[in-house]
DNA sequence: ATTATATTTGTAAGTGCTTACGTAAACACT
DNA sequence: AGTGTTTACGTAAGCACTTACAAATATAAT
């Protein structure tokens, strides 16, 4: 328990685990209690036949929100203990249907009155406390088929990481990393032009020194992405030779350089930022459209041959 | 879930089992994220090795609250994976102690900080809650460990059956079931006295004529119980013949009829009862205890061989 | 010193579910 | 009628634990 409070909510699927246990124990002195020779876990399949006899094995599935599986396993005990009758289906002969059987039919009441005074000892149970468990897990459940904890833990390891990424100026010294990362997946995809090579190679030629700009993040004295501003005229820039490394894709990086080389545009006066990519490269085309860019109709000439989408984010 | 809420909180068992099995899957797709190939079963014991190494696995088991076996079964593994060392105690050859491999340093920091993470997400969907889980579970627990389920719910079908259960006064029909009742027991327990045959076979002349009175349980049309007050003198009683049919003990039908007694004695003008019973009968003498019962020190003579103690209880 | 008892561990099997898989029947489409 | 696809089911194996049991060692009691 003490290694509990000290782990925190990380552990909280364990202890739902350790407290299910503790009920599922406490169910079967229940049944004891009441001397029905019956085990907790028959009990949602020979209550929902109770209630409606005639159903299929994975009708019942669907109604108590097991696996097929599950039903098909309980069905076979409860049917060796006499408890319920299985026959084939008479339309569909693939079907298993299922009823009560006389000895069923005998011991419903006491499971009902059985089931009726564990309801009002757990409601009384829940009521003699402060927080509610019913409908903490119903709150709960809502919350995740709403977002699941690893989105949420993908979230907030982006913050994290945000926090230990350092956004960099071009300077000549960082050409090689520029040339690295950029090749690296452009090969993986495609392959290097020479209009890449031009580029590449010569960042400050070709891009810096037509006003146009490049940022370089820098994690844990790594450098992991870029991104480059090229300029088209007075009021647009295009944004390319976006790269972040395959070893921390995936960690919101690609994010904050956009996020970075859009609020350089803007500080530029820029009114439009225009790039190409390809539909092949479906994260990078999510990650811009996040950013905010559209697709293009008007489609311009570009010197790359895998260009074969445009998009375009006004700056207002 | 539209059956969940049909039963309600007597699926809560099968409730908490779910929503865990959902943050164990959860869980192992968090640690894909994060890219250690690292199973989530492995983490408390992993952890509480990294807090503090040379423990051996009991002593691991006992800090995280699981069985020794799933602890040994766990270093097994994870020492198969070569992040952890395991060696046979210095003073004590039985013991497993258990330190970090250098693969298991080298991970170290990259779980904590993923342990940090998944806590922060967890926290913040437990605030987005009204009902917070985390504490619904603690007070759960804590209302469970000061009284088990099965106990409450005891109590809830005693007050039910009490509901069901007619107290009925002496009346010579009853002769058979009043002598049926005491036989089965003291015949199980001892053997029939001459006094007893007495009573049993004419209680109107031994008791009812002599001042005293019988009541007995009806329970669903049966007599279920007897129980008499045989008149000493003017201001004290002897309980005597208390008697619950096997078929319906543990169902608190003792109590009512104790209870019923003392409350006709308080009626009659009594300020104390008396009984005599046998130490072997254990129930009998917890039942009389909570009735308010007490030993008495000195002993008077007993027409039955088997008296062995006296109570007594002062009405006041 | 010997014996009985307790502690420590590992293994096996059980629990109440799941997913994966194979088979048979039903259905849809030529 | 023949084909491919879907549905229904049962079996097997897995999961993350448990309890039960057995073996080795330590400790206490005689």
């Amino acid at each position: 328990m003490d290694f509990f409070d000290q782990l925190g909510p990380a552990a909280l699927g364990s202890r739902l685990r350790r407290l299910s246990e503790q009920m599922t124990a406490q169910a079967t002195e229940v049944y004891a209690l009441y001397q029905v020779s019956f085990e907790p876990r028959w009990f949602p399949v020979f209550y929902a036949v109770a209630m409606q006899a005639g159903q299929h094995v994975s009708e019942l599935a669907e109604r108590i929100g097991h696996s097929h599986a599950a039903v098909s396993q309980v069905v076979k005990e409860l049917a060796r203990h006499n408890l319920i009758t299985v026959q084939r289906g008479e339309t569909d002969l693939r079907r298993s249907v299922v009823a009560l059987s006389t000895k069923g039919r005998e011991i419903w009441p006491t499971l009902q009155a059985q089931t009726a005074d564990v309801r009002q000892a757990t409601e009384a149970l829940l009521t003699e406390t402060r927080h509610n468990l019913w409908l903490a897990l119903g709150e709960m459940e809502y919350a995740l088929s709403r977002r699941s904890l690893v989105s949420r833990v993908k979230d907030i390891r982006s913050q994290r990481l945000a926090g230990e990424v350092q956004l960099l100026n071009y300077a000549p010294h960082y050409q090689a990393d520029f040339k690295r990362l950029n090749a690296e997946w452009i090969e993986r995809f495609f392959r290097l032009e020479a209009a890449d090579l031009n580029v590449l190679d010569h960042p400050q030629e070709y891009i810096i020194a037509r006003g146009g700009h490049i940022l370089l993040a820098r994690h844990r004295e790594q450098i992991v992405g870029t991104c480059a501003l090229l300029k088209m005229d007075d009021d647009s820039y295009e944004l390319a030779k976006m790269a972040v490394s395959p070893a921390v894709q995936g960690l919101g990086f690609g994010w904050l350089l956009g996020q970075a080389a859009i609020a350089r545009a803007r500080s530029l006066g820029a009114q439009r930022l225009y790039l190409e990519s390809n539909t092949r490269l479906k994260t990078a085309l999510s990650l811009y459209h996040k950013l905010g860019f559209r697709k293009t109709v008007a489609g311009a000439p570009s010197p790359y041959e895998r260009a074969d989408i445009q998009m375009e984010l006004l700056l207002s």
